[in-house]
DNA sequence: TTAAAGTCTCCCCTCAGCTGGAGAGCCAAG
DNA sequence: CTTGGCTCTCCAGCTGAGGGGAGACTTTAA
């Protein structure tokens, strides 16, 4: 068996360097339980499992998960993610999909900040007519209580 | 027993318009489900239960929903519009404590908005230089990867 | 050979703010 | 008396992105 170690290079170059959870952990600096989950949810893939059940990864992962890791810091979900990689995995550049997520992200985070300017905006409001104290029977506080 | 009625209309006065929590649900216009959980939550009290169990509550209970949803408006939590309420019902005006809660929404409101931008300017920037095309082996998306 | 460290699956928990349903009991009108 | 509508409690789940831990098994180094 040993033997066909040194018979079949060729072979062993592509079966070297898999490794398996912890070792992906290490190098990916993400929990065990993380990558779990990503494959879980199709992310990424182990290459096969040992005879005990143990999963081996391929190096490849790594800029894959790297990628996975810029991704979410834009701001992306893991759905929007897995949905690029599923496209990247189809041989295509994801590229057009990705203008397309960026720019959606893009208007959402435009929306999101006018709604954000428009509380505070509110809030400011509510804090500096303050002083005027419209105070009835009921009223539980009167700044947020303001018409 | 129906007597009473008649003979203590103070009391009668103190006991009147109790509702059910269906009622409550119509006139606050907000489902009873929702009702229950404040109620779990401290936000709101029923007065009492009939015999048979149901939750009999005070008009007075409006105006304090129509508060939480001001508050809730506001971007306020349910755990911080309860601590206001709490304050409330000790017999203070929260007014200081509702000013040190708007006070700081509006920065958290600030520093989002800050983000926000960051973010916004960062996938602008991506989108921009997309043109360059800095394509590597490993590559899944050139505009993501960017550095 | 044995012990430690790694890994497996499985299930529940978190945060917030609810929503839905099951199965039971209550209440008022015909 | 019965029927339909209201209400009760309890349990489950949803969203997203994992975390904690049990109990069993695998791998590796001494």
């Amino acid at each position: 068996m040993k033997l066909g170690l040194a018979v079949i290079p060729m072979a062993i170059s592509f079966a070297v360097n898999l490794m398996r959870i912890g070792e992906l952990s290490r190098q990916s600096d993400l929990p065990v339980k993380t990558l779990r989950y990503y494959e879980e949810l199709g992310l990424i893939q182990s290459v096969k499992r040992t005879e005990g059940g143990f999963r081996q990864f391929s190096p490849d992962c790594l800029p894959r998960l790297s990628f996975i890791k810029q991704a979410k810091a834009l701001g992306l979900s893991l759905q929007e993610i897995h949905h690029i990689l599923t496209i990247h995995d189809q041989g295509e550049m994801p590229c057009r999909e990705v203008r397309h997520t960026l720019q959606d992200k893009i208007e959402d985070i435009e929306q999101r900040i006018q709604e954000l300017n428009q509380l505070k905006g509110h809030l400011q409001n509510l804090l500096a007519q303050d002083q005027l104290g419209i105070r009835g029977e009921a009223t539980i506080c009167p700044i947020i209580e303001q018409e």
